[in-house]
DNA sequence: CTAAACCCTCGACCTCACTCGAGGGCAAGC
DNA sequence: GCTTGCCCTCGAGTGAGGTCGAGGGTTTAG
């Protein structure tokens, strides 16, 4: 049993253009055609399409997983390769996830002023500041509209 | 005390060029100039700087960060706004760590395979597998190169 | 008064990751 | 044998997010 573009691109919810495009840069070397020229995938093809969108949905370039995918079509050789590439690809990763969860922790602190029920005053308050701070550093009140209301 | 935006540049590790391409994008209309035309940031204004990083590390796009100043420079009666917009941000950026913590786990599967005393024996197995798949559906062997070796 | 080191705008250019249309081939049903 | 619905390649186009150079003004130190 082998799967048509289409049914991968059902599967995988990449587009069908997406398919073909990961194909153009190199990351999909590993399936075959049939005799009209169509590419047939099979199961393992789609193991392999599986690593390649985890991959790319942890934020590797395209031009890094076709590294990675170039390792795997070298065969058992590259194993020492692909665990460095993979490994380098992990540490990003976790300072990414470390950055985004930090990043998310204040826009709760945000949120949790927002939602408060003296959220206005505390907003107006804020506001207040940095009004003053221009106007005592002798700059315009870029806050015109904002603190007129 | 003001800082130029070369002050700031250093502060915030964005290029000059990204500031001014920010600023040109709407999401410092609150940045005031002095008498020559140059951008004199007050400390207020690296507090909202700090905001709109945060929304852009986490992965939110450019228009929506300007939708949410435009919230900002109306004054406190948008908090409502204000708020609905960043707990959608949030809901999505969730979402997103969700994705990206499983794709790291299956990520790490793979590294474990990589690192393990066997490593070249349990890939070796996973190709043979794939070529027998080829082969049995009556494909090209696309590993030709990696079965090879 | 001049050189160095800033600052500005504007518009062109770049990379990345798609997205799409044109032009054409193959395969199944009526 | 013709329509419908797939499939293909190639190359152009898109949108996001910068990055940069040209041309020109400002500020500061010698």
């Amino acid at each position: 049993m082998t799967y048509s573009i289409k049914d991968v691109s059902e599967r995988t919810g990449l587009s069908i253009y997406t398919l073909r495009y990961y194909d153009k840069q190199g990351l999909l070397p590993f399936v075959a055609r049939n005799s009209a020229g169509y590419r047939e995938f099979t199961d393992g093809d789609l193991l392999l399409l599986h690593t390649i969108c985890c991959l790319k949905n942890t934020g590797m370039k395209i031009s890094d997983i076709r590294r990675y995918i170039d390792f795997v079509m070298e065969g058992p050789s590259s194993v020492a390769h692909r665990r460095a590439l993979l490994e380098s690809h992990r540490a990003a990763v976790q300072k990414q996830l470390v950055l985004v969860r930090n990043n998310l922790k204040e826009i709760d602190a945000k949120l949790a002023i927002y939602s408060a029920p003296d959220a206005a005053a505390k907003v107006s308050q804020e506001l207040q500041a940095a009004v003053g701070e221009k106007t005592r550093l002798g700059l315009a009140n870029t806050f015109e509209k904002a603190s007129a209301a």
